[in-house]
DNA sequence: GTCTATATTGCGATAGAC
DNA sequence: GTCTATCGCAATATAGAC
């Protein structure tokens, strides 16, 4: 264990500069002076750049999915296997928005790494996607228990909107305080996710427009 | 004008490599290969690989937010100066979503392009990124004129949705195809618009929840 | 396991002939 | 304007001493 000393170091040290820079901007180099060790150790810990790249996405994937899963195992044992939607999403995007807008920097980090990979398309991470497809039948099996009747599609494209809304408000906070002058409030994380919450539920539960409503003439241009 | 077909060639072979690949991967080499014309000519016509990158973008930077103003005036007018709620949200979204989901192979370059540059953090482009936040603010302006009463903090966060809707759904669609299997149809362009535009539209007008809900008691992990 | 030193590759950019 | 040839640099990766 007291060996590993170095081989975290890199780990801390690549997850803060990639979670700032990306993974084009940030050299091994890089990495090896904010960890102070030398050049060589991280291929000889990790084999290569992208294989550093992809241990840390794995682990930090596994810890995200587990986090959700837990959160969404609590609610839904709490209310004798099926939770209220707002719960099932909150337990989907929580974590990563919690990760991402408090105050623990190095959950923040972490949170930000995850949102770089999701972006960023490194091959390595492309393949381990799938596994994150599997993750998300989960909460759409959960969210088909909390709205019977409710059609998948709908389902899905709820998930869909939870996700986008969750993710760029974590990736592009700046777009939004700068255009409404620091009045939307990004410190007050739990406020935001029940934003992103409340209107994927609506988006959940509203009653849908009518096919007609949704291709209206197109107007020339 | 007969000269510029190495500058025109070099410009489209670029957007579209840089639209299916990302920045960082893309080289001068692939752009020249792709092109089929010189190395050299690259920088000679336009100085170095950033300000080819920032060219491509201002160009289509200029052309979306006409195109959505156009929509947006379109309405207005059509309206007597206050157009509903969701043609303007459509206004917003529709030309980018049409771009990059729709048949035409060069709108949609330049659509998938415009994403790539709105995620990867080019210096040149985040500094023109302030013009972005001066377009949004007109189409905040007209959703004010729609929704009077409205707080402007409930405008921007809408606006946001609708955005990150819109972005993550033309940035991300295998996802969503994949967990749905195949049920949910992006093919279905104006389908995949009202989809967004709908659920902006309530997160504009539906009532919000109180205070109190918005902070529930954290569960303990 | 960790270091120094270096091999190797590929990049953006440029000089200079045509 | 377009080409060939090449410079200078920084990257990842590795060999081999300790």
């Amino acid at each position: 264990m007291s060996t590993d000393t170095t081989r975290t170091a890199i780990l801390r040290a690549a997850e803060r500069l990639y979670a700032e820079r990306g993974f084009g901007d940030v050299t091994l180099r890089d990495i090896v002076a904010a960890a102070e060790v030398n050049l060589a150790a991280v291929n000889y810990h990790f084999g290569s750049k992208d294989e550093l790249i992809t241990e840390l996405f794995v682990t930090r994937s596994i810890a995200t999915n587990r986090e959700r899963l837990n959160e969404l195992k609590a609610v839904e044992a709490a209310g004798g296997g099926r939770a209220p939607v707002d719960d099932v999403l909150r337990a989907l995007v929580g974590p990563t928005m919690r990760g991402c807008l408090g105050p623990d920097s190095q959950r923040s980090d972490a949170a930000r790494f995850m949102i770089r990979a999701s972006i960023e398309a490194i091959p390595a991470i492309r393949k381990i996607k799938t596994r994150e497809i599997d993750h998300l039948r989960k909460f759409a099996a959960a969210l088909r228990r909390s709205l019977p009747g409710t059609a998948d599609v709908e389902i899905y494209w709820g998930l869909h909107f939870a996700l986008a809304m969750a993710h760029q408000t974590v990736r592009d906070s700046e777009r939004l305080l700068r255009l409404s002058d620091g009045a939307c409030d990004l410190n007050d994380v739990d406020g935001a996710i029940a934003r992103v919450v409340n209107v994927a539920a609506l988006a959940l539960t509203a009653p849908k427009p009518s096919a007609a409503a949704k291709a209206p003439a197109r107007r020339e241009r």
